[in-house]
DNA sequence: GCCTGGCACTCGATGCGTAGGAGTGCCAGC
DNA sequence: GCTGGCACTCCTACGCATCGAGTGCCAGGC
């Protein structure tokens, strides 16, 4: 077990490191931080931090600097998640607030956590499966030819043509999407496959094929844009990564460029609470120098889907969470307006 | 005017330098190219060209570098569009025929541009404006709320909400819909506010606020939507970009987050042709070191959208263009076809 | 008049050795 | 268990000489 001080010295460490971006030795770590002890001991200390793996030196006489496991400790134990200011509330407040519709909602919930945050913001739209139905329309195009839209209470429209098999008649759409609806409205979505199966049973024999053809252009809309959708942004962020930068931007530009990589990331932090990966921490080897800073959002107390940022394992670790979790509370807010 | 070897001399140093990246001198030309003269006469064009200010020296006893002018002229005179392989093609043609929906298409058009010319690609979604209406949807969730869904031939899908003054009947709202689509389906988005303008004059008294609302509503769409989305892909290829990486990569990646500021790239694009702006002819200025190789793409004869990608000024012109061209006319098809 | 080979010159890149300094580990003393 | 002192390590910066690619210019030849 580490000392109340050793513990101490590793959170100077951390902070004086995300604050200079430079490996910090004992004299400086005393001179910056009241830690009342001398040098001497701090380096001590540190030795012993080393040795339980929590900072490491790039190199015989030089500072050190926390590794993932320190970094790990810092979050778990030492540091608080800093609310934002008052001002910096209002203006998330504002600013989301004149969204005009989801893609907005999303797409200024994108930039604000990369402004805040200063790194590479991810929002994932609101899940189709957790969402429910809010309603359901058939058009007639043509005489064969339907479009299913879906709409969800996030606010999220999909669309889909179908050919139909036969032509169908205008009072045979009205009495399907009648029927439709007054079965999945309000309903999660994970619920329709079950509560249309019947369906096509009650009617007539000719309508039976188009009908069956309408459900499962559904139920197949359903599954595929389970596969979700996510914005992403504050790239130009990731240039203020490091000196050693195209070795470490590389694989993460390639990363973001992955919807699937991106989409597990999220998938990965828990539903409630803010989640917190660092570095060798996360799967995915492109970002094994990144640290992700996750959570999930909802209208209500559900999360419907989750954000987060994705930065340097150098990062300001209470600030990040600060501002994820606050823009979270205030997308849910949103959308449960909406 | 500079005689025929003179410019084959720069068409050299303009493919010699694109694919070494590194300036180049004399000797390496002569030893490179049959140009079928000695170094030293290459010496002597090299410095003509140099005054004409086609080509520089990064410093004095280097070997030259194309200007932004000189690609210029490379790209007006000196180079082909070079076309794509057989296989290259048949690729391309399978994976956007795999597409789903307009997202997909879209979605499937970045990723392939970038793969195929190794660069930054931007694709605007089929414009509004010079589309043509499917079908207006009138959708009622609940007593005095109302969802407005758009179709445009191109499968482009816009929702909005409505609030109105008065709750509004389920025949007035079928009428409503009747009689707006038998006006606007077929008819370009520009024609839109014409064609509606006598409308709520048809209407009861009682009707004609929520109708006006609505008709508001619609025109707003058209409107806001006319600023355009587009998605953008392969930003993971800006790390070929040079040594001095992040002095260049930081503006550009900064540009393309500017979704304002591609379209307007895009927008200064002619409609038809291939448009090719070189390093200090694009008016941003974060992209004074890029060139952008854009195209009109449509369904039919015009152009829709464009699309186009962005990369360093020292790029395979001739085999981007071809790249650019042919995705371009494939989208193209696709569009037509659905 | 244009091309060519020769030649001196420039100037960045490379390598090396030295000086400087930040930081460490260890030890003896309090 | 903390502290000051001290020797040691090793990275970084700097100056300097070398090297060589590439140039510009010139005199001679076709």
């Amino acid at each position: 077990m580490l000392s109340e001080r050793r513990l101490e010295v590793l959170r100077a460490i951390v902070q004086d490191y995300v604050g200079t971006e430079e490996p910090v030795g004992s004299k400086a770590l005393t001179e910056r931080h009241k830690l009342g002890v001398s040098p001497a001991t701090v380096r001590n200390d540190m030795a012993v931090l080393e040795d339980e793996g929590f900072i490491a030196q790039p190199h015989t006489s030089a500072g050190r600097i926390p590794t993932d496991k320190g970094y790990r400790l810092f979050v778990d134990r030492l540091a608080g998640v800093k609310p934002l200011s008052a001002p910096e509330r209002r203006a998330i407040q504002n600013f989301l607030d004149s969204a005009v519709d989801l893609d907005d909602v999303v797409g200024r919930t994108v930039r604000l956590l990369a402004q805040l945050t200063r790194q590479v913001a991810v929002v994932q739209y609101p899940s189709l499966t957790r969402s429910t139905v809010r309603h359901v329309e058939l058009l007639s195009l043509a005489p064969a030819r339907l479009m299913l839209v879906l709409i969800t209470d996030t606010g999220r429209v999909e669309q889909r043509m179908i050919d139909c098999p036969v032509p169908f008649g205008d009072t045979s759409l009205a009495d399907l999407r009648a029927r439709l609806n007054a079965r999945v409205v309000g309903r999660r979505f994970s619920d329709v496959p079950l509560l249309v199966q019947e369906l096509p049973e009650s009617f007539d024999l000719e309508d039976r094929g188009t009908v069956t053809t309408v459900l499962a252009t559904l139920l197949e809309t359903l599954v595929e844009e389970t596969e979700e959708r996510l914005m992403i942004g504050g790239t130009a962020n990731l240039t203020r990564f490091g000196h050693d930068f195209p070795l470490t931007i590389r694989p993460v530009l390639e990363a973001l460029e992955e919807q699937v990589v991106l989409l597990r990331l999220l998938g990965e932090a828990e539903d409630s609470g803010m989640t917190v990966r660092i570095g060798h921490e996360n799967a995915h080897e492109g970002l094994n120098s990144t640290s992700v800073v996750a959570v999930g959002y909802g209208s209500g107390d559900e999360a419907v889907a989750k954000l987060g940022v994705v930065g340097p394992t150098r990062m300001d670790y209470p600030g990040t969470m600060g501002a994820v979790r606050a823009v979270a509370r205030y997308v849910g807010q949103i959308l449960a307006e909406s």
